[in-house]
DNA sequence: TATTATTGCACAATCGATTGTGCAATTTAC
DNA sequence: GTAAATTGCACAATCGATTGTGCAATAATA
């Protein structure tokens, strides 16, 4: 069923019923008689206009590009919920990209996004790269999580930076003098800035930073795994172990735990990005707490902000360090 | 940049391009000259072709509508990976919606979807209504993890029945007569399957499944939580409990945690849906694993059969019990 | 050389909507 | 009663691709 064939049944024109149909009948002066026959005629035969063909003609599909590196990962799954509700509540839908925390499926995605229009893009980026994305403004972005320091793109983004000094504080306050860092994807805003707030801690606390254990490639449970098994078989262990991610954090557990370690009298872990089940673990994490929601929110605030042409500002959102029973009191007896 | 401004850089024709670019050179005769010529000035230029006429007029749109309950569930955002990455080895993208499991949602996200003329639809329902489903064949559905039984629609789902079956009888094996269930969505088709196997497990071991304890409305933590309390403030309390998803089970876990109960000494917790962490909560957890990656293959792989105008056949694939230390074994002292 | 077959490409319709403009018919003004 | 203003709607172009068909120019055949 076309628009044409329900103006034929109504031997009106496609025009007039286009009119009806985006309510355009006041301006276009359409008597409301034939716009009731119309709205009548539409309701009973349950005529959808197409939208592909809306979507051409106006040069618009309202939708948008979500490119994230892992669904699986439960920040970036929550992300992707309140993303896809704030959307939709906005009459957009979501084309999801999964990039496997690679940067050439980004590439490949960010390309097939754009070649199909979609009217902005809304990005959480693997971070090596943004020559792929879309600088000149044609079609909107907002960065999410990750970002990059040439301030062409807006973000959103937690306060990584904070979030690691005031763990490594946490930690420091505690007692702590020997931490080991095991990081995620170097080279990554999130992680760049986690570090940095980590290694700024240590320095005003008179530790040194550069001599800090720092360690670890990705955002993957394999890698807090591995990581951890290398800090055991180190000479010198440290007392507590900071994971700069949920996943990270569980790899991290797992390892302790196959080694018959205790958490927290044999050891200190805290974690950076909280789950829900961190407090149903054994022991219950201690972990900074990212405003996912908000990110959310403000991300999709932001891009509808760019189609407004409006100027936007780019955001670091206050995370909560939430307190629970991983990380042990050293007696400091220095 | 059009096909027509390319063409007229070139002094060619719009069809001569389109069916270079569309490799129709060989059926149209185009020479191989023209047709060098024509791949050298879309490298030169980059001239990528507007998908959204393609879509209208080819009548396809390459595009495949995923309808998911809740995509912060770690179950389905792991199917939603799967999926996602099945679909783009094969030249088609992701339209997301989460219904939040509400049956309203669904619908108009079906609708939505149908709208935009997707080419298929990977659909795991809530399970209430399937009447807003297309039944005719215009569009392929594949439903996962929850069905309907009228034949009309195939599906890629655990085999449910069994997989409760099994973990009933793992409880009964270990001593076990008191236990309740704490249930998902009722009226789902995943729901009443773990709870006919539970049932059924119960009444092979002449225990009264009619007098089980089952109670829970939906797969939230907030659920497991609340049902769990209700459960201790019973007169008589069960031994143990079988919770019918990873949330529900996750909301147990804390329920019992804040009564200061001890998993499995004074109650013993088994899960249907396992998780990756479920190794390293206090207790590791007993749980019933499905099989996501292949629910995900199998699905993405009928819809295509149906693509192609096959026959296909809805499967129920085997879960796995992973036993850990969740379960206690009574002394059957009977 | 005349005739037929093949090669190489372009015309114009089509997919299904939206929209600037034009033109009767009706109403209002004088 | 006539001119001007308003009302109500339709024509046809457009968005950017794809494709059945037709028609020269060239090559092959007799």
């Amino acid at each position: 069923m076309t628009i044409k064939e329900l103006a034929n049944e109504l031997n009106m024109s496609t025009t007039t019923v286009s009119r009806v149909l985006t309510g355009q009948e006041k301006k276009y002066r359409i008597s409301e008689r034939t716009a009731q026959l119309v709205r009548a005629k539409v309701d009973s035969l349950g005529f959808k206009p197409n939208q592909i063909a809306r979507n051409l003609r106006l040069r618009k599909t309202n939708t948008i590009g979500l490119v994230i590196p892992d669904i699986s990962n439960p920040f970036f799954a929550n992300l992707a919920r309140t993303v896809e509700e704030e959307l939709r509540n906005r009459n957009k839908m979501v084309l999801l990209c999964d990039t496997k925390d690679e940067t050439s499926l980004e590439e490949e995605s960010i390309n097939l996004l754009l070649d199909r229009k979609v009217d902005g893009l809304l990005v959480a980026p693997v971070g090596e790269k943004w020559e792929h994305l879309p600088l000149d403004s044609s079609t909107p972005v907002v960065l999410m999580d990750r970002y990059f320091d040439n301030g062409a793109l807006p973000y959103v983004t937690t306060d990584n930076y904070h979030g690691a000094y005031e763990a490594t504080q946490f930690l420091i306050d505690q007692g702590h003098k020997d931490i080991a860092c095991i990081q995620g994807r170097i080279n990554t805003s999130a992680n760049q800035n986690r570090l940095s707030g980590f290694k700024s801690a240590l320095s005003e606390n008179k530790l040194d930073a550069n001599q800090a254990m720092v360690l670890g490639t990705d955002y993957s449970m394999e890698n807090g795994y591995g990581s951890t098994q290398t800090l055991l078989n180190q000479a010198k262990r440290p007392t507590a172990i900071f994971a700069l991610n949920n996943q990270i954090a569980i790899g991290a557990m797992k390892a302790l735990s196959e080694a018959s370690l205790h958490i927290p009298d044999d050891i200190s872990l805290i974690a950076f990005d909280e789950q829900t089940y961190f407090e149903l673990l054994l022991p219950p994490l201690t972990a900074v707490k990212q405003p996912m929601k908000e990110i959310g929110k403000k991300a999709v605030e932001l891009l509808f902000d760019l189609l407004d042409n409006k100027e936007v500002e780019s955001h670091k959102l206050k995370p909560i360090l939430m307190n629970r029973s991983s990380v042990r009191t050293l007696n400091t007896t220095t």
